[in-house]
DNA sequence: AGGTCATATGACTGTTAGGTCACATGATTA
DNA sequence: TAATCATGTGACCTAACAGTCATATGACCT
C-alpha cells in the first residue's frame, strides 16, 4: 500500500506519478520497468517516491488495484443480478464488459496481459493468493447454475469449462485488437457474437435437425 | 546464429553450456536472465561465452531452434499426411503431441510460454517475423478444408476460429499441467478428448435430436 | 625450434539499477 | 521568535549487468 504521504498529496500530482507508472508498466514488464525512469516522466526526485512508496511492488500492486477498480466499474451493471438471466445472455454481456475496458483503457489491459503472462513470477503468485482467482470462480458458479436450469449440457466437466472460457477471455480480447481497428460498438458487438455461437454450438457440422434450430 | 566456435566445441561441454541456458530461460524472462548467472552454471569463463554467441539474443534465439526442431519432432508423425484423415481425429493427435512435449519437457514449454507472453517484446516480434506464425496458418488450412468436407460448420469465421483453436493450446496445456499431476497416458487423452468434445458440440444443451447423435 | 592461429581467460569498462540518508524547506504550532 | 514535524531532495551506496580486450595457452604446421 502507499503511505499516507501519497494519499495526501495534491490530486494533480499524484495524477502526474499514477500516469508515468502506467506509462512505464504499460511499455516494460515489472522486471524491466524502471523508477528512475518513472521519476523522472513525472518530474520528481527520486528521494520523494520512496516517501510516497516502500519500492516497486508496492507501486505496482498500487497500480492493479486501480485496474481492478476500472475493470469492476465496467462489469458490475453487468453483475448487479446474475441470476436472472439466461447463461449465454449474460456470457454475452460480460465478454462484451471485457472487450469495452480493453478499447478503452488499452494501457490498462496491457499492463493486466502482462501480469497473467508469467504465472511463475513471484508477483504474480502473490497477486493470485491475495486475490484468488476470481475469474475461474465466477464461472464456475454460473455453469452451475446453467447446468441446472438446462441450458447448458449436462456432462460438461465444470472446472475444465470454466477455465477454458477464462483464458478465452484474454483469445478473444487479443483477437479483437489485432484485427480490428474501427472502434464502432458494432464490430466488437460481432466478434463477442462469433464467440459466443462458437461456444454455444461449437464447430462441428450439425445434422438438419440441429441446422433448423439456427432459423 | 552461434559462432563456429560453438559447434566445434566438445559434445558434453556444449550440452553443459545448453543446460545452464535453458535452466536459466525456465526460471527468468528473456531480459531478467543473466549471462554471469549462466557461465557461473556452465562453469565457463564469461570471456569464452562471447567466442561462442554474439550476444544474449543470439543464445536465446539458438534455444528456441532447439525448442521448434523437438517439437517438430513430436508433431511429424501427425502432419505427415494431414488430409488422410477426419478433422477432429487430426486435430486430436495435434493436440496429444503438443500435451506430450509440454509433459515431457517442462522447461521447455515454459520457455515457449513466456516468449508468447509478452507479444510487444522486440525479442517476439522478431522471432514472429523471422518464423511468421505457423500455428494459425496450418488451423487455416485445416479449417478450410474441413468446411470443404462438409466435417465443420460452413458458416465458421476461419480466421477468427483459427485463432481461437490455435490460442486454446496453451490454455489447455496449462490446465493439465495446473490440475493433474500423475503422468498416465490416459489422463491427458481424457483431457484432449473434454477439449475436442467442447470444440465439435459447444456447451449449450443440444435438442433431442442431437443428443441422439452423440449415442 | 620457431611460428601461427584458433581458442581461453578474467580483470575491466561503462552503465543502470533499486534503495538510502543526511540535510533542506516550509508550514504550523507555542 | 523558536521549536516541531511532515515532507522534499539529490548525492550517494552497493550490486548487478552486458559486453570488451589484452594477454595467455596449446595444438598443429614447417
Amino acid at each position: 500500500m502507499p503511505k499516507p504521504t501519497f494519499k495526501n498529496l495534491p490530486e494533480d500530482k499524484r495524477d502526474k506519478i499514477e500516469q508515468a507508472a502506467i506509462a512505464e508498466f504499460t511499455a516494460y514488464s515489472f522486471d524491466q520497468a524502471s523508477i528512475n525512469r518513472i521519476v523522472d516522466t513525472a518530474e520528481i526526485p527520486k528521494g520523494s517516491f520512496y516517501q510516497y512508496f516502500n519500492d516497486k511492488k508496492d507501486l505496482y500492486k498500487h497500480l492493479l488495484d486501480l485496474i481492478v477498480m476500472k475493470k469492476m466499474d465496467y462489469m458490475s451493471p453487468v453483475m448487479a443480478n446474475p441470476m436472472s438471466v439466461d447463461f449465454f445472455i449474460l456470457l454475452r454481456e460480460i465478454y462484451l464488459s471485457g472487450l469495452r475496458f480493453a478499447v478503452d483503457n488499452p494501457d490498462l489491459q496491457q499492463i493486466g496481459r502482462r501480469l497473467l503472462a508469467d504465472r511463475n513470477h513471484p508477483v504474480f503468485v502473490e497477486f493470485m493468493q491475495e486475490n484468488l482467482n476470481k475469474s475461474d470462480e465466477i464461472f464456475h458458479v454460473l455453469i452451475s447454475k446453467g447446468i441446472e436450469r438446462g441450458e447448458l449440457r449436462a456432462d460438461l466437466d465444470i472446472k475444465f469449462t470454466a477455465h477454458i472460457i477464462s483464458s478465452l477471455n484474454t483469445a478473444v480480447a487479443d483477437y479483437y485488437q489485432q484485427n480490428i481497428k474501427v472502434e464502432i460498438d458494432e464490430e466488437y458487438m460481432l466478434t463477442v457474437d462469433k464467440f459466443i455461437d462458437f461456444l454455444r454450438n461449437g464447430i462441428g457440422r450439425a445434422t438438419d435437425e440441429q441446422e433448423d434450430r439456427k432459423l
